[in-house]
Order: structure tokens, then C-alpha cells, then sequence
DNA sequence: CACTATTTGTCCGTATGTATG
DNA sequence: TCATACATACGGACAAATAGT
């Protein structure tokens, strides 16, 4: 038996890579295998499955599991010794655990904006594209501001936000103004009372952009917060699409059950 | 000048394929094509750009630009005419308001437990890993129940979850009873007074086991909710990590604007 | 009606990358 | 390391359908 082999985080044994992707075998288990070491599945110091292992778990060729292992050796993320195995030498940061929670997205969104720097990648008026003329109820192709920030924290980008303001919204300020402070202020500042706002949480794969700006790998996964602001007038007043790298950044809630249900009730805490 | 080409819809400057991914050209440029079309980008009727507009758009040869369509095609999403160009034959769904939106998580579990079935496949006791340990509160290696399920909306995989229980509160159900009722009420039968809980939500990618279970591919992206229940004498009672298939389901949640503050502060709707 | 520009369909030869045994 | 098979990507060439002048 081999001796601190990982055996708390293993593959299934119907384990499979998709012969039909076209994206190479290899580079199929390289993701799998990164994705595990960088979540902190693969701890660090931990061996992680051999050659030999892998050609009998993804049934490929020794070579294609080889130069899985060489790319994760490449990366840094591990260590190769023959004789003795592969080796795990990156230690997963701790997802930023935001100790005391209060409010699921908003006291994460202080803090964030307290300690992060914004630079803006495009401030521009479009036509507006489906989605955002649908959430903003404006006509389609209506001109609309579009803005797409990113946010760094000590220089590691964070997250990548695209942002939809109607025009006449817009106009009340500047792309220079959009780095220090959060759109929410500009848009009171601008006279629009907020009153509420509709969000909604999903995964996505990082696509050629957004990978090469928030400097991970195409196709790493990514949390995707889309979130509808609407004023007290019931007018939609920004339409944002935030996608955060799930290494740096996890959304945190406290919920509190309701006491007298017998249904599956919570409401979250504040 | 062509009549009726899509105008409004360019590809930014950054929208650039790579070529150092292992990925190849036309699968890159046939994933951000697709995108373009489902999300509406590319409305139904309109003609997307011809072979020679992607050759000059993404630097690549005609072939690659060729394949690229072809894949579209082939999934039905385009239709190809010979002097005419390839044109949109895919309507993109509206996407749907969920105009009851109450309270993020809560109102879902309550249509997701009515909708859904589920399917248990391990039901154990076993020495606890060790994120399942340090959630309960446990020593390392404190035996606990695990229980792996599936849960289905009219035969199709929506959610994987693997809950790890305290033993004395385990052995207090049986695993049939699993199937029929939730997890919570089974806590509740045992006498457990459930008070709060801790939640967290990030991406991560489907393996081999979990893609299988949940029919999609390899690599795909799942959302990830981890969530440790706690009782009122503020004991982890259970410990539960769910992926959901984000096509088949978004959190949803409503905001409310806090009155007064002038920070980013923000209190769940209910 | 022909003429032209555009666009897709099909084919060639060649070089490189991927994966197997 | 080698031989082999297949996929990817390039540049180029020609044919056939469409639309506008």
C-alpha cells in the first residue's frame, strides 16, 4: 500500500474524460487535476495518483498521463520524483471566510470595496445587447452605458464586472469617477432612489476574455452573480454581471430558521 | 455594403482566440459564436459573419473559420446557404423573471423538495474527512453517517448532495427514510432544535463522479453550496455540500435598500 | 439579360499536434 | 524512443449559388 497516498479525495472508478471534446486528453486530466490541488482537495505534501494510477482510472495511454502531470509540474502546483511519485507543493489559500457574516453579498461588498482597487477596461454607450435591454426594459438596441471593470486585490485580479446604466443615468457621471467610487453612490448621487434589487447566483466556465483578465486558465470555473437594481419607481436603473475567481472570492451567508414552520422556512440573518 | 448583416453584435478587441491553448481554433470560435446565439446576441433571421469576416476578425484560415460555422450548424442553431451566408434559425429564450422571487434558497427548497425526487446512493458510516470533521466539530477521523443523493426533476439529474451527520443523530433514522423526507425534518424528528445556519456558495468543475451522476460533461461548471446547520445549543448538527447544474437551477434572491445608511448596506427581502 | 461581388462547398498539399502501442 | 494513425490548421484553388447592378 502506498503510503500517504491521497485517499480521502479519489476519482470514481468509472472516471472518464470525453473522447469526444475536442480538447486533448491530457489537458482534460490537467484541469481535473488542477482544479482538485487548487481547491485544496489535493492538500499540500499529499501524493497524487501516479502514471499508472491514471492510466487505469481516465483508461488512457502512460504518455497522456504523463504529460498531465508535467503540465501541473510546469504550473508549480506540484512536484515530480522518481521513484517516489507526484508530489502536491501548493497550499490552497483559505477562501476569504469574512469571519463574522452578516449579510450574505453586502458586508462582503464593503470590506471588498475597502480593500481592492477598480480599473476600468471599457466605458463606452452601445446599442444594448438582448439581455440587457430586457433587464433594463428599454426597447432593444437602445443606447445604454456599458461599462466592464476589474477588481484587484494586491495586484491578483479578483473579479471581472460588467455593468448596463440607461443613458440619461449615465450622462450624470464620468469614466474617471467609476474607480473610487461604487456605482451605487454615483447613481444616488445622480438622484435615483434605491429601493431594491434582484439577484441571481450561477457557475460558468472562463471563456478567452475573462480568463486572460482575471488571470486563471480558459475554462476554469468562475461564480457568476447577475443582479437587477431598481429604483423606487419600479425603473431598473443598472443591470451588473459580476464573475469572481472561486479561489479568491465565496459568497457567504447566515440564514436563521423560522421558528413555528414545519416547512423547509429559513429567512437570512441581519 | 451586405444588407442585413449583423452590425449592432462585433467582437470586442479582447475577444481574441489563443492560440497556445491546447484547445483547438475552431472550437474556441465555435464556443463564442454559440454564446452569441443563445444568449440573443445574434437575434433569429440575422446573418452572422461570413467565413472570410471571422478568417480577418480572429486571424485564422478559412478552414478554421468553415469549421467553426459548420459545428454551429450541425447543432441547428445556424443554417448555411451557399451565396447567401449563415443565418440564425435558433430563437433565444426570454429568460423567465421568476416574478415570485421571496427569499433567495427558501422559496426553492420548498418547490425543489415538491418537484424532485431522489435517489440515494451511499449511505454509510464512515471515519469523517477531514472539512466534514472540522464543520461538525469533531475529532479527525470520528466516525459520522454520509450519505450521497441525487436529486431529479422528471428524470434528469438536478443536484448532487453529500450530508454528513453526527452519528447519534444518524442512527436515529433510517436510510429509506432519506428518500421521502428532507434531511431537516428527519434533525427535527430526532429532536434536534434547529437554530441557524452557515452558508457558502462558489463554482467548481464537474469529475468524473459527479459529472456522471449529474449527466453533463467532464469539466462542466457546477455551483457549489457547502452548508453546516447548527442546533440551538450551537452544535453542528449536519454538515451538507450540494452541486447544482446550473442550467437547471440559479439561486435567486430579492435585496432590500437599508433606509438611512450611506454605505453599501443591503437586508434580504422577506 | 449578362456581369460582378459575395459567400459557401469541395478539393489539394503540407506542417504540426495528439494519442496509441 | 520509435512507428503509426488521426486531428488540426494553414494557404491556395476552383466550382456553384445568391443578390445586386
Amino acid at each position: 500500500m502506498s503510503k500517504n497516498r491521497n485517499s480521502d479525495v479519489t476519482f470514481s472508478a468509472t472516471e472518464r474524460v470525453n473522447e469526444d471534446l475536442p480538447t486533448p486528453l491530457y489537458h482534460q486530466i490537467y484541469v481535473l487535476l488542477r482544479e482538485k490541488v487548487v481547491s485544496g482537495d489535493y492538500a499540500e505534501g499529499t501524493l497524487i495518483p501516479s502514471e499508472h494510477e491514471l492510466e487505469k482510472i481516465f483508461n488512457v495511454s502512460r504518455i497522456t498521463a504523463k504529460r498531465a502531470l508535467d503540465e501541473l509540474a510546469a504550473d508549480g502546483l506540484v512536484a515530480r520524483q522518481r521513484g517516489r511519485g507526484t508530489v502536491v507543493t501548493f497550499s490552497a489559500p483559505v477562501p476569504s471566510k469574512s469571519a463574522e457574516s452578516m449579510d450574505g453579498l453586502l458586508e462582503n461588498l464593503l470590506t471588498i470595496v475597502l480593500e481592492t482597487q477598480v480599473t476600468i477596461h471599457e466605458f463606452d454607450y452601445v446599442a444594448a445587447p438582448p439581455r440587457a435591454a430586457e433587464a433594463l426594459e428599454v426597447p432593444p438596441s437602445t443606447k445604454v452605458q456599458r461599462a466592464i471593470r476589474v477588481r484587484h486585490k494586491d495586484d491578483t485580479p479578483f473579479s471581472y464586472v460588467e455593468t448596463y446604466v440607461p443613458e440619461d443615468i449615465g450622462r450624470s457621471f464620468k469614466k474617471e469617477e467609476m474607480e473610487n467610487q461604487p456605482l451605487l453612490a454615483l447613481l444616488e448621487r445622480a438622484g435615483v432612489k434605491i429601493s431594491r434589487a434582484r439577484q441571481s447566483i450561477t457557475a460558468t466556465l472562463a471563456d478567452g476574455k475573462t480568463a486572460s483578465m482575471l488571470s486563471v486558465n480558459v475554462g476554469s470555473p468562475l461564480l457568476k452573480v447577475t443582479r437587477v437594481v431598481i429604483d423606487s419607481n419600479d425603473r431598473p436603473v443598472e443591470f451588473i454581471t459580476v464573475l469572481y475567481r472561486p479561489d479568491l472570492y465565496q459568497m457567504n451567508m447566515t440564514l436563521s430558521r423560522v421558528e413555528g414552520e414545519d416547512s423547509n422556512f429559513w429567512k437570512t440573518e441581519h
